[in-house]
DNA sequence: CTGAAAGCGCTAACAT
DNA sequence: ATGTTAGCGCTTTCAG
C-alpha cells in the first residue's frame, strides 16, 4: 500500500477501508513505527509546541503558572519548551525570538522588556499570551492580576488594625507586579518608607536590618518569598511578628501558610493563569480571536503575620 | 545565488567567499530571513531540543534540577522542553516515549517506574541520562545522591544528640530516593517508627499529631518539604523544636535556612546535576560516551532544628 | 477508496 | 568557491 494510505490511517481519516486500516495498524504495531513528529511538523507547518518565557524558575509563583500550564498543554497532547530569562531584557528578546521560531506560540509571563519594545516584536512573536502584563495597543490576549486591587486589600486590612507607617520592600525595578503594587502604596495616603530589596528569599532575609530601623509598624512585601525571607531575619533579630511588627506577602505560594507565623497574603490563582494562558493560546493558534482580558482579582487571606501595631514611641 | 550558497552562509561554512558571504547577509537582515528550525531539524536529523521529565514540577527539588539543566542546555544554544509525570508511572512511560520523539535526548529526573520497565525501553529512550537513579545494566549514564551516606549523616548527629527513637516521614513509596533513606534509617539500629506521609508541604503538617505521638524525639522528614510542614504543624500543637522534638530535612531547598527554626538537612548539588546531566546528554547525542556514573555525597547542614534528645517519660 | 506526485524548507554530496 | 541535485519523512491535492 502507499505511504498516502499509511498517512490517513495515522491520522485517522475515516476516508479508509476498515480492512485496510486494520492491516495498517497492525504493521505499524509490529514494526514498531511512529510517524516522525519533525517532518510531520514541516508538512504541517505546526509543530504541537508552545513555549512558556519566566524571569525566574525559582519563584513559586511562576512554578505554579508552568504547572498548569504544562498540565493543560499536555491534556490536549502538546508540548512545553521552557526557558528563562534570568530578570535579564536582552536574554528575554533573543529567548523570545527563539522560542518562537520553533514553535507555534508562546506564553510571555511577566515580560520584563519595555511596552514598546515588546510593541514592536509583537508581530514577530505572534501569536502569544501575555501574563501579568498588559499591554495597551497590542492584539494578543492579557491574563493578569489586579495588583491594585490586592494592595488595596492588604493595605486597608493594615489600616484597621492601626498601622499608620508602612515599609516596602520593592522587588525588581523592570516588573510591572512591583511598579503597579507600589503605587497603590503610594496612593494610601500612609507613610511609606521603599526599600530596596528583590524577589528571593535572601533579599528580604538581608532587609530586616533595614526594616527595624525603618519605623514602619508593618512590612508590605514585594512577594511571598521575600516575606518569608524577612520573616526569618527578624526572627533572627529578636523582633516578633505580629507583636513587633506586621509582615505581609503577595501571591500565595504554597508554603506560605505553613511560615512560622502563617503569612498573610494576597492569592493569585498561579495554575488558573497557566491553564487559562493555554485556552487562550490554543484559540489563537487555530485562528480564533483569543477573547477577552482578564484580571484576576486577588484574595486576601489574612493569616497571622499581621495584627495590631505597636504603639510607637 | 543559490540556496546552497545560502545555507552555507546561515552555518558559518568557511567555503564562501567574503563578499558574497556579507551581500547573503545583508539580504538576511532585510527580509529578515530565518532559517526554519524544523525544516533544519528534519534535515539534519538533530532538533536542537532536549526533554526533561520530572515526576513533580511543585518540588523546589526538581525546580533546582530544571534551572541548572536550563541555563546549560541555553548557554549551547539548546531547548528544553519539560513534562510532569504527576508521580504517576503510567504517565511517565508515555511522556518519555513521546518526548524521546520529539527531542534528541532525555533527563530522567527520579523515574518512577520499576527497574525492568526502564530498563525494556532503555533503546527506545536512548540517548538519556537518568537523575536520582541508577540502573544496573543500563548503557546510559547515572547521575545520583548517595542517600545512604546522606541518612547515615543525619543519623549519626541524631545519635550525637542522645536520640535513641525517631520517626521517619516517609515519601512517595515508588521514589527511589524515599527507598533508600528509609533503609538507611533502618539498618541504623535504633527504634524506628515509620509513618507514611507523602512529599508535600501539606503531608508534613497533616502528619503532626502522629509524630506527637509517636514517642520518637527525633523526626527525619523524607524532604525539606515534609519537614518544613512538619515545622508548621509541630508549632500549632505546642510543640517547640528542636526543644520537645528535633526535626530533620533532606536536599537543602532553597528557604530550608530561612524556616523558623532553620533546618538542619543534607544539602545535595541540584543545579549541578541539572548542569552535568546537559554535559553527559550531550556528549551522548554527539556519539561520545557519556562518562563515569557519578555519586554526589550528601553534605550534612546543621542548623536549629535539632538538638540534645528531650528526656522520655 | 486508494495511489501518484508535488512540496514543506533545509542540508550535503557531488559536480563544475 | 558556487551551483545542481537528491533527499530528510510526512501530508495533501489530484487522478483514477
Amino acid at each position: 500500500m502507499s505511504r498516502a494510505t499509511v498517512s490517513r490511517v495515522m491520522n485517522g481519516s475515516a476516508t479508509v477501508a476498515p480492512e485496510l486500516a486494520a492491516r495498517v495498524r497492525a504493521a505499524a504495531e509490529a514494526l514498531d513505527y511512529q510517524p516522525s513528529v519533525v517532518a510531520r511538523s514541516l508538512a504541517l507547518g505546526r509543530t504541537g509546541t508552545v513555549s512558556l518565557i519566566v524571569p525566574d524558575l525559582g519563584n513559586p509563583m511562576f512554578q505554579g503558572v508552568l504547572r498548569g500550564l504544562s498540565q493543560a498543554v499536555s491534556a490536549d497532547g502538546c508540548r512545553l519548551l521552557v526557558s528563562e530569562s534570568a530578570e535579564n531584557v536582552e536574554e528575554e528578546v533573543v529567548l523570545a525570538i527563539e522560542a518562537r521560531r520553533r514553535t507555534d506560540g508562546l506564553v510571555l509571563a511577566s515580560p520584563r522588556m519595555a511596552d514598546d519594545r515588546l510593541l514592536a516584536l509583537a508581530d514577530k512573536l505572534a501569536p502569544f499570551v501575555l501574563l501579568h502584563r498588559e499591554l495597551p495597543g497590542c492584539a494578543m490576549p492579557s491574563l493578569s492580576v489586579d495588583n491594585t486591587a490586592g494592595m488595596e486589600a492588604i493595605v486597608a486590612h493594615l489600616i484597621g488594625h492601626g498601622h499608620r507607617h508602612l515599609a516596602y520592600l520593592a522587588g525588581p525595578a523592570a516588573s510591572t507586579s512591583n511598579r503597579e503594587r507600589l503605587a497603590a502604596l503610594r496612593a494610601s495616603g500612609l507613610t511609606l518608607t521603599e526599600l530596596a530589596c528583590g524577589p528571593r528569599f535572601d533579599d528580604g532575609h538581608a532587609a530586616a536590618p533595614r526594616v527595624a530601623g525603618s519605623g514602619a509598624t508593618a512590612v508590605v512585601a514585594f512577594n511571598d518569598m521575600v516575606a518569608f525571607g524577612l520573616l526569618s531575619g527578624l526572627h533572627e533579630l529578636g523582633l516578633r511578628v505580629p507583636e513587633d511588627v506586621s509582615v505581609t506577602g503577595f501571591d500565595d505560594i504554597p508554603f506560605a501558610r505553613f511560615t512560622n507565623p502563617p503569612l498573610t497574603t494576597a492569592s493569585i490563582p498561579k495554575n488558573e493563569l497557566g491553564r487559562q494562558a493555554w485556552t487562550r493560546l490554543r484559540a489563537l493558534i487555530g485562528g480564533e480571536p483569543g477573547g477577552y482580558n482578564v484580571r484576576y482579582q486577588p484574595r486576601l487571606l489574612v493569616r497571622e503575620s499581621t495584627g495590631p501595631a505597636r504603639r510607637t514611641a
